[in-house]
RNA sequence: GUGCCUGUAGCUCAGCUGGAUAGAGCAAUGGAUUUCUAAUCCAUUGGUCGGGGGUUCGAAUCCCUCCAGGCACGCCA
């Protein structure tokens, strides 16, 4: 349990004891700079409302209560708010607690809850970009949050290997071998299919995979076996672009659990038989020969075709199995995150959960906003069929994994994020996330000149180390390690990586500021020497974890 | 037309479940290194929180309205 979870019990207790109240809404912060305190408590306001009493008033009741704590050193009390300092040695048990205990940072606030989290599913036709780029790391950051606080957590990417998107590549891709083996003068590629170029790249892996492709597609030509080179072509196309999202993806740090396959709710009749189970609720309605999902009754504002005239399925009749899919598999809570072009469809996803009889609070769905890419300052219009858009590969190669990655989660998912690509690449060294390795580089160098002096706080006791006296920001980083498992929590519980990366550029601001004021290692001080070692072998354990999180590599010189 | 998102410092944004004097970075200006990495630190300049109304002890935050920008709107994915 970490502090401010503690302090926040002991005031419930009091409160409940001494005025009877059970529901005061207590908050617990820091207070402003130039107060030398370490925790505002600010409940004297919502009392007050409910006994009709004066704030400052209780304040002092309650402070009185509280000194009895033996963690608390000191209180004061300023227009209502409640100042505590904790005590030295509590502080010092806390920090051995950090150096020693692994799970330290972790909490159980998700009590093994099972998690299904979904994210990036790009159609696999063409390459990640950094649309995409965006998803992926705030989806792999939330999920390392949503795993510290105590969920058990499933990373899953949805493969939309069934259906006309994936028909037309494999269309486009049988095309471009044609040409490239002078079948076809030159390919014929669909009006809606895909004209990029790594489509023609694709066409000549194929030869150096499959040595005898050519004759086969020659042999199948001649039998008109039209439907088997389509499949072919398709399946292969597939293999090859998901074998690229992959090592895209590797290369950003991000691993998937699953890769679900759209195809797989069809081949096993999971799209039929949640179409029959919403047929006997009478949610189906025909018309002009399609087959619609009356979602209106849900608060859709218009019904939905999931069975085309032609007898084709459309993607949403996919999505309805594959959420009852999601359910089926055990999963208490379904993060679902989408691109801004899918902000409609959350009232589609909601009347789906609400149809099939689950709880609709299970699922939390997150729209991120629209990444405009702009170059030399100019909006760039990004299509993938027209093959003209940033690659996150590209990104990668140019800013670097841990700069991409940081630049997406520092905003939060509702605001456009405008990414200029030129800016990128010049900006690489003014990137705040250097700010914070650079933290990290030199607290390693501390330990390093530490060696080279033959200091070892490893070899005393914990006993022997002296916090009786500590410097205002000493206590400020002591305090700001014993709050990441809560500020964790809190970003776990509002899907909001950018407040977790906020608090990680505070402390680093605050480890900055520490390190131009004080020396860690004196050759007179002793005493002050441990001290300050001690404090920075957990402040270098906690940004592990915290570049753990968000994903990006501790380098440990610079 | 309807729905969703956005509007905060010159620029990019944080803060939005109401609470102490609205915060960072970049840019601009001035300063800090005999001693653990200056990719750092300190100071200064910069704000009618899009406009207007309302709710209350208190509003950037909640409600209403208007303005501006972006995105999406039934046989598409």
């Amino acid at each position: 349990m970490y502090i401010i979870q503690l302090l926040n019990d002991l005031i419930k207790s009091i409160i409940k004891d001494k005025y009877g109240v059970e529901n005061c809404e207590i908050t617990i912060t820091k207070p402003p700079e130039d107060i030398n305190f370490d925790y505002a408590i600010n409940v004297a306001f919502g009392l007050s409302k409910i006994l009709k009493k004066n704030p400052v008033l209780i304040a002092n009741e309650l402070a009185d209560e509280l000194k009895k704590e033996n963690k608390i050193k000191e209180i004061n009390i300023e227009k209502g708010y409640i100042n505590i300092l904790l005590d030295n040695e509590f502080l010092k048990y806390e920090i051995f607690k950090i150096i020693n205990d692994k799970t330290y940072f972790k909490t159980n606030t998700g009590q093994n809850k099972k998690v299904n989290i979904e994210f990036v599913s790009a159609n696999p036709v063409g390459p990640l970009n950094v649309v995409n780029g965006r998803a992926a790391a705030f989806g792999d950051t939330l999920a390392n949050l949503l795993k510290y606080s105590g969920f058990d957590v499933h990373k899953e990417y949805y493969v939309n290997d069934f259906g006309r998107q994936v028909k037309l590549f494999g269309k486009s891709i049988e095309e471009r071998y044609y040409e490239l083996h002078k079948l076809k003068e030159k390919a014929e590629i669909p009006e809606d299919g895909y004209k990029g170029e790594y489509l023609i790249n694709i066409a000549k892996q194929i030869d150096l995979d499959r040595e005898n492709t050519l004759e086969e597609v020659k042999n199948a030509l001649e039998l008109k076996q039209l439907h088997d080179i389509e499949d072919f072509f398709k399946t292969y196309g597939i293999n090859y672009v998901l074998n690229w999202q992959k090592t895209t993806l590797e290369n950003f740090g991000v691993q998937f659990d699953e890769w679900f396959s759209e195809k797989s709710l069809y081949e096993n009749n999971e799209v039929e038989n949640v179409l029959n189970i919403l047929k006997e609720k009478n949610l189906i309605i025909e018309e002009d020969g399609a087959l619609w999902f009356d979602t209106t009754i849900f608060g859709d504002d218009k019904k939905r075709v999931v069975k085309k005239a032609d007898g084709e399925f459309t993607y949403f009749a996919g999505d309805i199995a594959y959420m009852n899919n999601k359910f089926k598999r055990g999963f208490d809570i379904i993060i679902n995150i989408l691109g801004p072009d899918h902000h409609g469809y959350i009232k589609r996803l909601e009347a789906i959960v609400k149809a099939l009889g689950y709880n609709e609070n299970c699922v939390k769905i997150i729209i991120l906003q629209q990444v405009n890419l702009l170059q030399k300052g100019e909006k760039l219009k990004m299509s993938k069929r027209e093959g003209r858009l940033v690659l996150l590969d590209e990104l990668i190669d140019t800013v670097g994994k841990d700069a991409a990655r940081y630049y997406f989660v520092m905003r939060n998912p509702n605001s456009h994020l405008d990414f200029d690509i030129e800016l990128a690449r010049e900006q690489s060294d003014k990137n705040p996330v250097y700010y914070i390795q650079y933290a990290y580089a030199r607290i390693c160098n501390i330990f390093n000149f530490a060696t080279e002096k033959h200091i070892f706080v490893e070899d005393y006791d914990f006993q022997e180390i002296d916090f009786s006296k500590l410097e205002k920001e000493e206590r400020r980083i002591i305090t700001f390690l014993l709050d990441l498992p809560a500020y964790i929590d809190e970003a776990a519980k509002k899907f909001s990586p950018s407040f977790f990366v906020q608090k990680i550029y505070e402390l680093v601001t605050i480890f900055h500021f520490f390190y131009n004021k004080y020396r860690v290692i004196s050759n007179d001080d002793k005493i002050t020497t441990l001290k300050r070692l001690l404090i920075m072998k957990a402040l270098r354990i906690s940004l592990y974890n915290c570049f753990k999180i968000i994903g990006i590599t501790p380098k440990e010189n610079m």
